[in-house]
DNA sequence: TATTTTACCTGAGGGC
DNA sequence: TGCCCTCAGGTAAAAT
């Protein structure tokens, strides 16, 4: 499932193809793909055809390609695309067959690399596309990794940025925990606390901290805030290094490829298997209609009093 | 207001 | 071989 790391292996796949190419053709396959696009699917394709790509920004899981008008204009809208479980931003060919689970081909000239399909495919359709309008960010910060502009698309504009970004505010991280009674986990993958951890590090991170998910996130004292602060920085990047976290086709890069994280998982994914520090079985329990795996002898349960 | 739950969606894989 | 069931989970709307 695409997380950060994910996206950012997307964002850096696609960056040197889209930097300043221009969108010749568009087709819309499947109308589910523009779920967060304010209008129907011709005109995404009349709106974004002629527009010069701009480069690739993300901020957490969010995905953008900044649209100029022409050439010499600045960026007005940009193109954000979200991967949610299985989306995927793919570069091909502009002869290639479809994709399977194909949702919109986007045709592009690059004025170096010349003619090349950006094809989104996402078989469980909760990914989408959409075009809308760049606003500029209240702390005046670029919006994202990969812009230097200090804006971001509107639909991004509640999304925090995400631990990776210079901008983060590690001081507002720890206020806001400290005012939050839900367990750590549960306000980890709360986008608008910090953004870019889904299940799969949010598990990886607190197992690297020894915090057990269920406690209560303004319980944590300003030390284990700040290691686990550390850990999910971390985790994030060695995923990154390792080019993300593949279990199936789910998770590819713009190549098709998968990542190999998955070697690395010390919690997530891992029930009944030994935990890496101490030896004692990694558990699984239900939370929010997902998993959360764990380590009970290193991540203590929380004492209440 | 703050927090929690639900809807959205498809295919892989296991059991029988 | 095929049918039925469970599972995967990010986001935003709805419910509490």
């Amino acid at each position: 499932m695409p997380e950060l790391p994910e996206v950012e292996v997307v964002r850096l796949g696609l960056e040197p193809a889209v930097t300043s190419a221009t969108v010749t053709a568009v087709h819309v396959g499947d109308e589910r793909a523009l779920t967060r696009h304010a209008f129907g699917g011709a005109e995404f394709e009349r709106a974004l055809t002629g527009r010069v790509l701009a480069g690739a920004a993300r901020r957490g899981k969010f995905l953008w390609l900044p649209l100029r008008r022409d050439r010499a204009d600045a960026a007005d809208e940009a193109l954000i695309a979200h991967l949610a479980m299985s989306g995927q931003l793919l570069l091909r060919h502009p002869s290639a067959p479809p994709e399977r689970h194909e949702r919109v081909r986007i045709s592009i000239e690059h004025p170096e690399h010349g003619e090349l399909a950006v094809v989104f495919a996402d078989q469980r359709t909760f990914g989408s596309l959409a075009i809308d309008p760049l606003v500029p960010t209240p702390d005046g910060a670029a919006g994202g990794l990969g812009t230097a502009e200090p804006t971001v698309p509107s639909q991004v504009t509640h999304i925090a940025r995400d631990p990776l970004d210079p901008a983060f505010d590690d001081r507002r991280f720890r206020a806001l925990l400290a005012a939050k009674s839900s367990g750590i986990k549960r306000v980890l993958l709360d986008q608008t606390v910090l953004s870019g951890v889904g299940n799969i590090y949010a598990d990886e991170a607190l197992w690297a901290a020894r915090i057990h998910p269920e406690t209560p996130a303004r319980s944590l004292s300003t030390r284990a805030v700040n290691r686990l602060l550390a850990e999910i920085r971390a985790v994030l990047l060695k995923a990154l290094a390792e080019g993300g976290t593949s279990f199936d086709a789910q998770y590819v890069n713009v190549n098709g490829q998968a990542g190999y994280f998955a070697h690395s998982l010390n919690a997530y994914g891992r029930t009944g298997q030994p935990c890496p520090r101490c030896g004692r079985p990694i558990v699984r329990v239900e939370f929010m209609n997902r998993s959360s795996h764990f380590c009970p002898h290193c991540q203590r349960v929380p004492r209440s009093h």
